[in-house]
DNA sequence: AGTGTTATCCAAAGCGCTTTCAATTACCGG
DNA sequence: CCGGTAATTGAAAGCGCTTTGGATAACACT
């Protein structure tokens, strides 16, 4: 069933029958009534590569989630952003289009989907601490909203982005008033630009008190639950081990318990961990009392939040949409006052 | 740059300019590499809409992500799946069109899809035990692959699904070798078809050791970590309690560790997990000796097959491709023979 | 020279929709 | 009862591509 089949079944014009579905007011109540109880009736739904044809929008957004190139992974996060992103778009008719690529390759799938004309706009995941994909994008004029910042480029696009320098500041500060001195941080890649801004606020937090960063304790890799544990039992056995430590992510510090675990270490007495907590929904960090100290932002609320952006830009793209939020700092059993006495 | 903004430049029709670039005979070598360069040079590349309207053919394949209506919880094995079955798309120039519904919503969503044309096939995730999907895009005549299968109706559509009855009837005999009579099974919600085949599994692996479940020992949830942590909590403090078990995902299992090590319960030896293991790439259950013993299947591979499944399905619409998979049962450090000391 | 054949190219229709422009009808005040 | 305005409808062009059904030229063969 299509327009003019419809058209021909009401005995009007596909002009009309397209207008009345389409709520344009030249068209009388009771055609349109008409109309619609037709198409209900038919069960028609317009065909949406002819209306993005002839509107000349897609009423798509691309979606590019990167996979690692070393580690064959996905990144756990998309699914949870895209859940958010998901409802704002489905208000507005919007559809998703995914592409699931090598990190190295995501250029060409943004400059093939604006060559293509498949979507109206784009959202960027991990954004390096120079990605090229900013000003591609730019340049092909494709509306785009980051989630996250780079760190080397100005701030002049849309973004969608935790204040991770802040976040991960306040942590440390928090761990140094517990009386801990050697804090390690687990981190994720960091030419990923929020690894470099936890890095950054991490060392500001050290600074603040005094404290000077010691490399030894500055981890970096892919966001695994193996990493959490080789890094946990790399920090465990080192000379003068910490007695602290931030990781960035649930992921990791499940795998950081595991090793912490079996080394008979207890977290939060023998061992402080603080760790970024994207509040996945499979994966909850909560209870009667929170698992993990944690710094919690809503990974589904920031894709929320940048399919609002983008689904805005597109309908005016004037001066650039920008969202900064502030993790919460939840206390919960993974942390506790450093102890002098000697391990048990 | 359009076919025939490429057309003129070229001083070409826009047919000739058509069937260079889509490898059609009838077109000389020379004009052939002409429009190739012509076209590589002004970086063109058709558009979708356009061609999609004129073939007939999306080159799209629909994958519809439920969200637990109950949990606000997308099951992270999806990213896995699509990383999978995303490989093959592209290989074949289909890209994916994603729709993230409440897992109430989903026949709608299907519908429409079908209506609006705007995919060639779709994958179905999760079914349930009779679910109406089936039927429903079977009329619509949209094809498609399930990842999994029903329970209760025929097995003639195609689908790429893991053994898991014998999966985890073998699990069970393994534990019952080992001693174990007091088995557990902490399962996924059993509407869904997966959930309710690893029942049968588990009942049939105890009858074949003339074992009779014990209903106070099979649970069934959502599957996340807190899922698991509870199942374990609720199972160790039974009067008579399991001392083994079989848990439906590695996240449950996770969760069930973290119960154990806080009630001072060592796996392996006090207690005997057994989890299915989806592989999934942050939470690879690996090492120098698995952390959990596991029936081991890749979801990615799963998302392969479907997608390669389903791309075949659409070139020749006849009988079900259909494509059963044995998970491994990999021995790790979580199982042990029955100790019949008392507790530490 | 006339007739097929083959190789190469093109004009135009059509995919299902929106939208411009024009036509028709109804209505209103003078 | 008429010119003018508003309300309602339609015909047709166009979105960017594929594809059918020729057209043309080149060539070989009788």
């Amino acid at each position: 069933m299509n327009l003019r089949d419809l058209a021909v079944e009401l005995g009007l014009s596909q002009t009309t029958v397209s207008r009345a579905l389409n709520g344009y007011p030249e068209v009388s109540e009771a055609t349109r009534q008409r109309v619609l109880d037709a198409a209900r009736q038919h069960n028609y739904r317009p065909n949406t590569r002819a209306k993005a044809l002839a509107t000349g929008r897609a009423m798509a957004i691309g979606h590019v989630i990167p996979l690692s190139t070393r580690t064959e992974m996905v990144n756990p996060v998309f699914a949870d952003f895209i859940a958010g992103a998901s409802e704002t778009y489905m208000r507005h008719g919007y559809d998703i289009v995914l592409s699931v690529i090598g990190d190295d390759q995501e250029d060409r799938v943004y400059l093939d989907m604006a060559s293509k004309r498949m979507v109206d706009g784009v959202i960027v995941q991990s954004p390096t601490v120079d990605d090229p994909r900013i000003a591609l994008l730019r340049k092909v004029g494709l509306p785009f909203v980051v989630h996250g910042r780079a760190t080397d480029l100005p701030d002049d696009y849309s973004y969608v982005d935790v204040n991770n320098k802040r976040a991960f500041q306040r942590a440390t500060e928090f761990l140094v008033d517990l009386g801990h001195r050697r804090i390690a941080l687990v981190n994720g890649r960091e030419r990923l630009g929020f690894a470099v801004r936890r890095r950054t606020g991490f060392e500001a937090g050290l600074a603040a008190r005094g404290l000077a960063p010691d490399p030894a304790l500055m981890l970096t890799d892919e966001m695994t639950e193996g990493y959490g544990y080789a890094a946990m039992r790399h920090l465990l056995t080192q000379e003068d081990p910490p007695t602290a430590c931030l990781s960035a992510s649930a992921i990791i510090a499940f795998g950081m318990r595991r090793a912490a675990d079996e080394a008979g270490v207890r977290l939060g007495r023998d061992f402080s961990l603080i760790t970024y907590d994207d509040d996945l929904s499979f994966f909850r960090n909560s209870g009667d009392e929170a698992i993990f100290t944690a710094l919690r932002s809503s990974v589904r609320t920031a894709g929320r939040f940048a399919a609002e952006q983008l689904i805005d830009l597109i309908g005016d793209p004037g001066t650039p949409r920008q969202r900064l939020m502030e993790a919460e700092l939840i206390v919960g059993r993974s942390t506790g006052p450093l102890r002098h006495d000697t391990r048990p």
